[in-house]
Formats: structure tokens, C-alpha cells, sequence
DNA sequence: ACTCCTTTGAAGGAA
DNA sequence: TTCCTTCAAAGGAGT
């Protein structure tokens, strides 16, 4: 991912709010018809995030379309030239990771052959299996590549020793499969009878907004702060009426922390403007504290967490994520396009009320989390958007080809088990789109 | 009660 | 300029 700054944004405001903002499709799936796929296709992904071989089996042939991500320069507004993205060969079955979006090097679709998996240590250990969420759900390939980067496989492995998996399924079964009627009644019966509850599947989807929203004594106006996609939207993203007029005073705005804060946030004081005429330490302890606007993709997952919830009865927000992660790359550029649009004015809306609000205000809110985060190696942390991005290209701080990735030492990493895609050495991902600007993505080849 | 997990994107500061 | 870190949402699960 391009690590775009915003900064221009962020100090010049007005419509330029958006010329940074960029929309990055990292395509597999390029019929545009994401809004088609129907909750079969989620539990496929679902079933993705648990279960390799399956695919494999049933996948029988790797990805081989050459998927060509057209480089595209224009900013998010409006000027999306749809790449002309050959489809996911097995877009009418989508695997997601399962099924890898790029084909790997050993011909198949599993970038790890099963048989290295207990070389790598990864059916090791407690059920710590490629089927076992703690090496595999926890633990999915980077979106594009769908190759778990070699740190992330270390962190992971020492998560698995250092704390039980986090979506524990029993021992060398199929967590999810919702590929078969069958399997999805083995799935039912690991969960509880309320599996499929019947509030979810009666109300269907559950309105992301504002219903979802949790009400909390200042969750109204801080949803209006939020300028939720359904309150803020007027976007055409089908997410709710045309833009919130601003809240009635900035008190409204004030929100907090979700968990953190929701305990304290009953009492109104805390919602006192930051203007206010105390101003003793005292005082800036319940300062209120104002959020960071949402992202595009936490716009997305708003809107679809509800939906993901209701359709894989996941409730594992780690779990919804990563499915959410997914189905974010899978989306169109005008599908993404749109959640930029609404983030960007989110954005805006939101310097507009707080001029000198900075996100570093917020540094250090949670700090005692961030503080073991910030102990924690860097590579465990799952590295920066940058950082991810190398990992998903193949490219190093140069923005030249990783060795692992490089076309030079393809070889190892099949012969490593680490099969990968990796975009055509001719076209490397160019420094300017890692910042800043438009995504340039690189073309993928088959290796 | 608190923290972690997990995702992407934005932003700010350090190097 | 590049890199790193933090935070935003969410809720189950672990400590």
C-alpha cells in the first residue's frame, strides 16, 4: 500500500482533501460484481481464512491468469479507468487466500505446500495447524500475494506458543465450511445453537447504521461527529441519507474511546468542549477526546461488519477483519472510490470543526497497549503500510525487489514452500506511488 | 478490568 | 524523503 500522506490534506483542506486520497484494487476479482456476492461467497472467504487444502482440492488448477493491475494515476475523484482486470478463474468460487489471488510458483494455488507445513512447524504444536485458526486465520497471506510474510509466520508461531489460538476449532477439523450444506452443518455444531441466531437471519442484515451504532449517552451526537456513512453519506454509496448537517455544538462531537471510555463516557462531563473555561490539569484530564475520522476502510467495515456478522456468524472482530481486509481488495475502484469520497469528507468535515485538532492529540490514549505494542519487535507488529506494501510487492526499502521476491531468487522461494507472485520485474513499483500519489501497482506475472 | 487480535488508511514525528 | 508509530472500529478471547 502506498503509504500516502495526507498532509497537503490535511493543511490546505477543500477539495484537494482528496488528491491524496487513492484507491488501491488490488484485483482478483475483476467482474466489479462484488455487490452481487452473495453470503456464499463470504463463507467461502470464511472458509478461506481457515482452510487451505480444501481449496486446493478443490480448486484443482492454480490461478493463472496473469491478473494485470493497470497502473492508474487518476485521483480518486471521479477518473477511474477500471483496469481491465482478467476475472479470478475462480471468481465463481471465490477462495480469497484459499485460493490465491496470484498464482504461485509451484504451480498451485497454496503457497505453501502442505507437506512444508510441518517443516515450518506449522502443524505443530497444539493444533497450531494450517487449519487452525492460529496459523491460518490469524494468520492470512498479505491480500494481494496471499503469502504470509515470513515475520508475520514468526509472529504468528509465537503467538501460538505464547497464548492459545485465538479462534480455537477443534483439533484438525474444518472450522468453516460453508462450502457444502454438510460442512455447514459441522461448522453449526462446533457453535452454539445460536450459530445461525434467528434474530440475524429474521431482521437479515442487520442496518449497519444507525442501528449498530452503539448507543451510549453520547452516542448519538458522537455518531453525528462520526458523520457516519449513513448520516454523512450523500455519496450514492447507498449508506444513508445526504451529508449530516453539523452538530448543534461541539460538545456533540466529543466522543470517546469505545470501551475505554464508555465507562466513563455516562457521565456528561466529559463531553465538555476542549474550550472550556477550565482549564487546569484536572480539567485536561477529562478532556474530551476527539477521534480520528474514519478511514475509507473503516468506513468499509462499518458498513460490512454487521453483514459478515450476520452471514459468517463470526463474531470475532479479528476474525471479521481479515474477512473485511479481503473483501476490501476485492472491491472495484469504484467501489472503493466511494469509500475514499466519504472518508475524505469525513476528513474534511472533520478539520473544519477542529481546526487544530491533530491526530497526535490522541497519542498515547491508549497508551498501555501501544506501550507493549511499541515493545514488541517491529516485525510482529505487522510493519507499516509501507511496510506492508514491500511485503505485498516484493519490494525493499528501496522499492526495488525484495531477495526473497527477487525474479533472481524465485527459485528459493519455491523450493522454500513460499511460492509467490511477484510483479514483473520490468515494471517495479514506483517510489511515487508508495507516497503520495495514485497507486501504481505493479503488474503481476506468473512465475 | 484490561489488553490483544486483525484489518487498512491517515497522520505526525523521528531519522 | 523515508520510515516508524499510533489511532481509528469491533467484539470475542485471553490474562
Amino acid at each position: 500500500m502506498p503509504h500516502a500522506h495526507s498532509s497537503s490534506a490535511a493543511s490546505s483542506g477543500g477539495d484537494d482533501l482528496g488528491s491524496t486520497d487513492e484507491v488501491k484494487v488490488f484485483k482478483d476479482e475483476g467482474d466489479g460484481e462484488d455487490e452481487k456476492r452473495s453470503s456464499e461467497n463470504l463463507l467461502e472467504e470464511k472458509s478461506s481464512l481457515i482452510d487451505w487444502t480444501e481449496s486446493e482440492e478443490k480448486s484443482g488448477e492454480p490461478y493463472s491468469g496473469k491478473l494485470s493491475v493497470k497502473s492508474d494515476l487518476s485521483p480518486v475523484f471521479g477518473f477511474f479507468s477500471p483496469g481491465k482486470f482478467e476475472p479470478h478463474p475462480a471468481a465463481s468460487f471465490n477462495m480469497g487466500y484459499l485460493m490465491a489471488p496470484y498464482p504461485y510458483p509451484n504451480g498451485g494455488a497454496h503457497p505453501l505446500p502442505v507437506s512444508m507445513t510441518g517443516k515450518m512447524g506449522l502443524s505443530a504444536g497444539g493444533g497450531l495447524s494450517l487449519f487452525c485458526p492460529g496459523g491460518e486465520l490469524g494468520q492470512p497471506p498479505p491480500a494481494h500475494m496471499g503469502i504470509p510474510p515470513p515475520y508475520q509466520l514468526d509472529s504468528k508461531l509465537a503467538a501460538g506458543l505464547a497464548r492459545t489460538p485465538m479462534y480455537p476449532f477443534p483439533g484438525g477439523t474444518y472450522p468453516y465450511p460453508m462450502l457444502s450444506p454438510e460442512m455447514s452443518q459441522v461448522a453449526a455444531s462446533w457453535h452454539t445453537p445460536s450459530m445461525y441466531p434467528i434474530s440475524s437471519a429474521a431482521s437479515g442484515f442487520r442496518s449497519p447504521y444507525p442501528t449498530s451504532l452503539p448507543i451510549t449517552s453520547s452516542s448519538l451526537s458522537s455518531e453525528l461527529y462520526r458523520f457516519s456513512p449513513t448520516l454523512g453519506g450523500g455519496l450514492g454509496l447507498g449508506l444513508g441519507p445526504a451529508l449530516v448537517p453539523p452538530p448543534h455544538s461541539k460538545a456533540d462531537l466529543f466522543t470517546h474511546h469505545s470501551r475505554s471510555q464508555e465507562k466513563g463516557s455516562s457521565s456528561s462531563s466529559a463531553e465538555k468542549p476542549a474550550d472550556s473555561s477550565a482549564s487546569n490539569n484536572k480539567e485536561q484530564n477529562k478532556k474530551p477526546h476527539i477521534k480520528k475520522p474514519l478511514n475509507a476502510f473503516m468506513l468499509y467495515m462499518k458498513e460490512m461488519r454487521a453483514k459478515v456478522v450476520a452471514e459468517c456468524t463470526l463474531k470475532e472482530s479479528a476474525a471479521i477483519n481479515q474477512i473485511l481486509g479481503r473483501r476490501w481488495h476485492s472491491l472495484s475502484r469504484e467501489e472503493q472510490a466511494k469509500y475514499y469520497e466519504k472518508a475524505r469528507q469525513e476528513r474534511q468535515l472533520h478539520m473544519q470543526l477542529y481546526p487544530g485538532w491533530s491526530a497526535r492529540d490522541n497519542y498515547g490514549y491508549g497508551s498501555k497497549k501501544k506501550k507493549r505494542k511499541k515493545d514488541r519487535g517491529p516485525a510482529e507488529l505487522g510493519g507499516n503500510n509501507l511496510k506492508k506494501c514491500r511485503a505485498r510487492y516484493g519490494l525493499d526499502q528501496q522499492n526495488q525487489w525484495c531477495k526473497p521476491c527477487s525474479p533472481e531468487s524465485s527459485s528459493v522461494m519455491v523450493s522454500g514452500g513460499l511460492g509467490l507472485l511477484r510483479p514483473e520485474p520490468a515494471t517495479p513499483l514506483p517510489a511515487a506511488s508508495l507516497v503520495g500519489s495514485p497507486p501504481q501497482e505493479p503488474t503481476y506475472v506468473n512465475l
